[in-house]
DNA sequence: GTTGAGCGTT
């Protein structure tokens, strides 16, 4: 089933920690593919999703990418631009592979973002690393959103300067 | 020196 690594990690997360202090995302993990693997529910009546989904449409599979820039999450705070590239590298030609770090405190806020030349690598890189350790920590990879779509929109084209004029133009008529 | 929600600077 096609899950969102955001709930994945919600769940993940807010979920009480495992009484192993050790294998937190071992068992993250195992949950995870377990889930994926055991397709052999019992179920006593045919499930009504199956039908409403129609035959020939797979849930299993994710819809593609719309763009080749790569959100990755759940990055340790150990983990610098050069180990995401360094991660990263081997999927793909990265055009830019960067961790975003607090300019005040100058310390990676955990997560970061990486950009390929096409959609292809950038499918390929997150089907690979998704869900995969990184400096210890499991890092989640999802379709990065536009920063800003138009930085400066320009609705104004005449009234550049400041229209005092007009008031002379109208007229009072008196 | 560090523990966890989220989408970046030019």
């Amino acid at each position: 089933m096609a899950l969102s690594s955001s709930l994945l990690r919600r769940l993940l997360r807010s979920s009480t920690p495992v009484s192993s202090s050790s294998s937190t995302a071992s068992s993250i993990l195992r949950a995870t593919f377990c889930s994926s693997s055991s397709s052999s529910a019992p179920s006593p009546t045919e499930s009504p999703l199956s039908s409403v989904f129609g035959d020939g449409a797979e849930v299993s599979n994710v819809p593609p990418l719309t763009a080749p820039k790569l959100f990755i999450s759940g990055l340790s705070r150990l983990t610098t631009d050069e180990k995401l590239k360094n991660a990263f590298a081997p999927f793909g030609q990265l055009l830019e592979a960067k961790v975003i770090t607090d300019r005040i405190s100058g310390r990676s806020k955990g997560f970061g973002f990486v950009r390929y030349a096409t959609l292809e690598e950038a499918e390929n890189a997150r089907q690979e690393m998704n869900a995969k350790f990184l400096d210890g920590w499991v890092i989640f990879v999802d379709p990065a959103k536009p920063r800003q779509q138009k930085p400066a929109p320009r609705p104004d084209t005449d009234s550049s300067h400041t229209g005092f004029t007009t008031n002379k133009t109208v007229g009072w008529c008196g």
